[in-house]
RNA sequence: GCGCUUGUAGCUCAGAUGGAUAGAGCGUUGGAUUCCGGUUCCAGAGGCCGGGGGUUCGAAUCCUCCCAAGCGCGCCA
């Protein structure tokens, strides 16, 4: 057995740093080992046939790169102690022989692990791939051919995006990045209604402020309750919108020509348009640009949500009730039916739902993907089963379901009304701590956790800032190219990276080789935290290479060979932060 | 009352398909650094993984019961 590695290993005990060694991913070698592993065990007399061997990423280095416990899901199988197996493993694996340009040493441990040591030579060649790859390594093949359509944001234009908007629109541009580097064809849709009762209170609502705008003596009212009253033009509807955005509105359309002032819809229509091109300005701002803004009027005007009801009234879902028609939750494990078309003949919101649902799936989607708010988390699985018995594939329909962020300034929670109006925009949060660290907030905690937003941490310039951190990293290595170039630094010289032995080389050389996988463990869990988490990782690793291995200063050939290594690590960082929509800043 | 989600270090959170001694950041304590950017690095302390029971070679992870928090439970969206 070539033992490279090995012999690494011994000189590096008397090294004086033990390194935080990241768990490193690596499906390639996985899908190598995979199939030596089958083979070793054909020659000890089979494995059962649907046995697939499994690996996992040690946390401790001391386990080795990768890990494999074959042995000990098959002591039953073999009858024999799983220590025993896992050593006729390595002898059976070592005699094939595995390749030595990947794999330097396997070793037996535990209660019957086998850990596999990469070469050395393997860890170059990834360098090189990397490098090779430029801006474009991470990106895999898994969804290529196949389309994907993510929904986010979908919120009414009845004001202007909140804090809560905000996580929902990052994680779905996120999930869409991420889709996209696995190679899908991905379109990004916002679904709204501007025909129902939100839209027509808001339209009143801009009326009163635009009749009390031209008619200083129009009479006033008090409404709401106490301590909360508010005095309101007399036509105000009564659960009207508060917020001042209402009045701005309503104040530039006084002198409009063709304004009927008695046309509650006009100053709807006014006020859709003023509010969508806030809203798509807020998105511009964190770099989300929407394909499509799905009307759920379409669904009546085409007659699909109709078709709908008599589809669900002959697979006997549905049933007349008290003058409204109601769709058989009960059958999907509910306690109690819902109406789907209330007495007035008016649908409720389940049905155009599953009709945007069914229209989604039937534009033929491989992928679909809804990020919904907590509030929803009783309802999409109706609109789920719904798709289901109509007949559709329901289980490409993946639905994130995020918490409810809390802002927190000086340690106390900010406290935000709708209602109100006394909810914090999103503008106002990216005018307070910038766009980039608004994204990696939204972004670096796991959807299905309440979210608590620091304020005084997100505007922190320091490393106690997690994005800081990461942008600083990559500002230091651009900082480092630029002084290598000045100095003219390893011109001309074909760098020879088998020169980088040092631990913290080898440890930045595995997380680099992460990326990928790393990115496509965030695509398939709809989860850009993990993504968020890696990239971290990286920061750490070069850290601990900036802070023992030197390039300006050392020795020509050696000074080449770390900076392709900082080459390629801020090429991972460049990359993954795009992924994330993040800016990967020269300077700061 | 019912459903879903959550409960891991003082705080904010990771923890992959069930794997080896449960991890990070902040904070705290102590140290390093004449230097390519001090927006850096290293180390220590700190844990009944909400609690009980179960499943198995093995459980923070799966099942079950209990406790606590959030969200939802309308002919509102």
């Amino acid at each position: 057995m070539i033992t490279v590695r090995e012999r690494n290993l011994e000189s590096r005990k008397v090294v004086d740093c033990p390194f935080t060694i990241s768990r490193l991913r690596n499906p390639f070698m996985q899908t190598y080992l995979h199939s030596a592993i089958l083979g070793a065990l054909s020659e000890m007399g089979g494995a059962p046939d649907d046995f697939q061997p499994e690996f996992q990423q040690p946390g401790n280095p001391d386990h080795g790169d990768l890990a494999c416990n074959a042995a000990m899901q098959l002591a039953r199988h073999f009858r024999k102690a799983p220590r025993q197996i896992a050593e006729d493993l390595k002898i059976h694996l070592e005699a094939l022989p595995v390749d030595p340009d990947r794999i330097s040493a396997i070793e037996v441990a535990g209660p019957g692990f086998l850990n596999f040591r990469f070469s050395d030579v393997y860890l170059f060649k990834a360098l090189s791939s990397v490098l090779e790859a430029g801006a474009s390594y991470g990106r895999t093949h898994s969804g290529e051919g196949k389309r994907a359509l993510v929904e986010f944001v979908s919120a009414n234009p009845t004001g202007p995006l909140t804090v809560g908007h905000g996580r929902n629109a990052v994680l779905g541009d996120t999930v869409a990045n991420l889709l996209e580097w696995t190679g899908f064809e991905v379109d990004r849709e916002y679904y709204f209604n501007d025909a129902g009762r939100q839209m027509r209170i808001l339209g009143e609502s801009v009326q009163a402020r635009y009749l009390a705008a031209v008619n200083p003596d129009l009479a006033t009212k008090m409404i709401g309750d106490p301590p909360d009253e508010t005095s309101v033009p007399e036509p105000f509807p009564e659960d009207g919108y508060l917020g001042g955005y209402i009045t701005d509105i309503a104040i530039k359309l006084v002198g409009q020509d063709g304004l009927d002032p008695n046309d509650s819809e006009q100053f709807k229509k006014a006020a859709e348009k003023t509010i969508f091109a806030d809203i798509e300005g807020t998105l511009g701002r964190m770099g989300i640009k929407m394909d499509a803004f799905f009307n759920e009027k379409s669904l009546y005007d085409s007659g699909q949500v109709w078709d709908i009801v008599e589809k669900f009234r002959e697979l006997d879902l549905a049933y007349d009730k008290d003058g409204a028609v109601w769709l058989k939750t009960t059958a999907f494990g509910k306690e109690q039916d819902t109406v789907l078309v209330k007495s007035s003949g008016e649908p409720t919101y389940r049905l155009p739902d599953i009709g945007y649902h069914v229209d989604k799936l039937k534009r033929g989607y491989d992928r679909i993907v809804d990020i919904f708010g907590a509030d929803h988390i009783a309802t999409f699985p109706d609109v789920v089963a719904g798709t289901r018995a109509l007949g559709f594939d329901a289980d490409r329909i993946d639905v994130v379901i995020y918490q409810f962020v809390t802002l927190v300034r000086s340690g106390q929670p900010v406290k935000m009304s709708t209602r109100k109006a006394t909810f914090v925009t999103l503008d106002e949060l990216m005018n307070e701590v910038g766009e980039d660290v608004t994204r990696f907030f939204f972004l670096m905690r796991s959807p299905n956790t309440h979210l608590e937003f620091d304020l005084d941490l997100a505007k922190e310039a320091s490393d106690t800032n997690p994005v800081f951190y990461l942008q600083y990293a990559h500002a230091r290595i651009q900082s480092i190219l630029r002084k290598a170039s000045e100095l003219g630094l390893g011109n001309g010289l074909e760098a020879d990276v088998t020169l980088l032995t040092h631990d913290a080389e080898i440890t930045l050389m595995k997380t680099l080789m992460g990326l990928p996988d790393s990115i496509v463990r965030a695509a398939t869990h709809s989860e850009p935290h993990r993504l968020a988490g890696y990239l971290r990782e990286v920061a750490v690793a070069f850290s601990q290479f900036y802070n023992h291995c030197r390039i300006v200063g050392e020795e020509e050939k050696l000074a080449a060979a770390r900076l392709q290594l900082a080459r390629a690590t801020a090429l991972v960082l460049c990359n993954g932060l795009t992924v994330l929509g993040i800016s990967a800043p020269d300077r700061m």
